[in-house]
DNA sequence: GCAAAAGTGTTAGATATACACCCATGG
DNA sequence: CCATGGGTGTATATCTAACACTTTTGC
């Protein structure tokens, strides 16, 4: 119909909580001119019969392993001209948040083609990815200070400490325990279970859940 | 290189405020499926040599005649597979702004192929276009909120009812007269001009201008 | 009993909201 | 003198920010 001009793709940064840190899904990219270990984000072309949503989706899948059903959202689509050395390619990427517990023991495990690696200390990634991630992590911020996003990143059961813990990691601010406690807690996104933490070497903790995993506005949170 | 997927192209949805009203440019679409003068943003194809945000640059200039020097930020990748009826379209839509008075007496004027048309009341328009004003709008409003986005919507010049009026259509809200001129001068985005309006048959205003066009955060405005 | 993390309130300052009348101009 | 839109202040409620000690458990 038209002269070839660009050809389409998608890369998906996944993120997950897990042991007080960010961790992101990352791919092993040794193509030319990449080599020796280069990391990079899951992608793929998207195909005729599949919206960029769709394409992300399965791209997940085939190049990480990942089949959970996860949050997902469209985060830029990147054109410069040459940020795919092999020629024209135009990437739609997309953010995605997954609760480490969701994960199967499969999904949760590092392959040789496919890792979860913690956001710092990534270092130089293929391509662009490094302007997506950097992406990522502002919108990332943006959303944790005026959605209940984090309920698509903590575990199922959690401790206050540990969800203020992901709000500093996000945010790259230090929280005040108690102000955080208030707030969190009159904002009514989380319901206080019957149980608390046992087996830790000190005072056992209140578990607490989220009341909804739909993502929306609620409220300026933190 | 590769099979061919898709076409890339990109919309511009571009904005004014003039006389009490939110504007956008739009193009005639008389191409089938669409006839009797139906209306939608201009747009095209990117071409190679060319990022997505230039090639909405250039759409804008040939498709709709304007040249002057705007604000423009990516909005989002349309990409459904059946959103042009002539094939497998995927489109990055741009919002961009420009002040009124900045435009030259041919941008500003209507011709048969494009023209500027109140937002309100737009009606249904070609392919998926409707779908990507009301992401244009919630995005206007989040950074109308946010930035000193308006610096970019309002005149050079203008007195605190104007720019009040700009907010209040842009968010959809009704806003107090007091309390908005405390929170907005007390932001330092605007500076006082020695110069009132004249010639109106009511008291004149004191005019004002923005400090920056740099559009940045500038705390929770309204 | 000690180490480690959990849990808990108050106060002062800043911000947001609600609200009504007088002023300057043109006709 | 009247119609039109411009301009101004206060009081209350709410939110934010700063800050330190006691509790419960495992070892």
């Amino acid at each position: 119909m038209e002269l070839h001009h660009a050809i389409l793709a998608t890369d998906v940064l996944l993120f997950t909580f897990r042991a007080s840190q960010l961790w992101v899904r990352t791919i092993t990219v040794d193509r030319p001119p990449y080599f020796v270990n280069m990391k990079g984000f899951p992608g793929g072309l998207i195909k005729p019969d599949e919206n960029a949503e769709a394409a992300a989706i399965r791209c997940l899948r085939e190049k990480a392993g990942i089949l959970s059903k996860l949050f997902i959202e469209q985060l830029y689509a990147f054109s410069e001209i040459d940020r795919d050395p092999r020629g024209r390619v135009v990437s739609v990427a997309y953010l995605a948040c997954v609760p480490w517990d969701d994960l199967s023991e499969l999904e949760q495990v590092d392959q040789d083609a496919t890792a979860w690696r913690r956001v710092n200390g990534l270092g130089k990634l293929a391509y662009d990815h490094n302007e997506m991630l950097n992406f990522a992590l502002e919108w990332l911020k943006a959303k944790a200070k005026s959605t209940n996003l984090l309920s698509w990143l903590m575990p199922k059961e959690f401790t206050l400490t540990e969800l203020q813990s992901c709000y500093e990691q996000i945010l790259e601010v230090k929280l005040d325990k108690r102000n955080f406690r208030k707030k969190i807690l009159q904002l009514d996104l989380l319901k206080l279970l019957a149980k608390k933490t046992a087996g830790m070497k000190n005072r056992p903790a209140q578990l607490y859940q989220f009341n909804s995993k739909k993502v929306t506005f609620s409220g300026n949170l933190i």
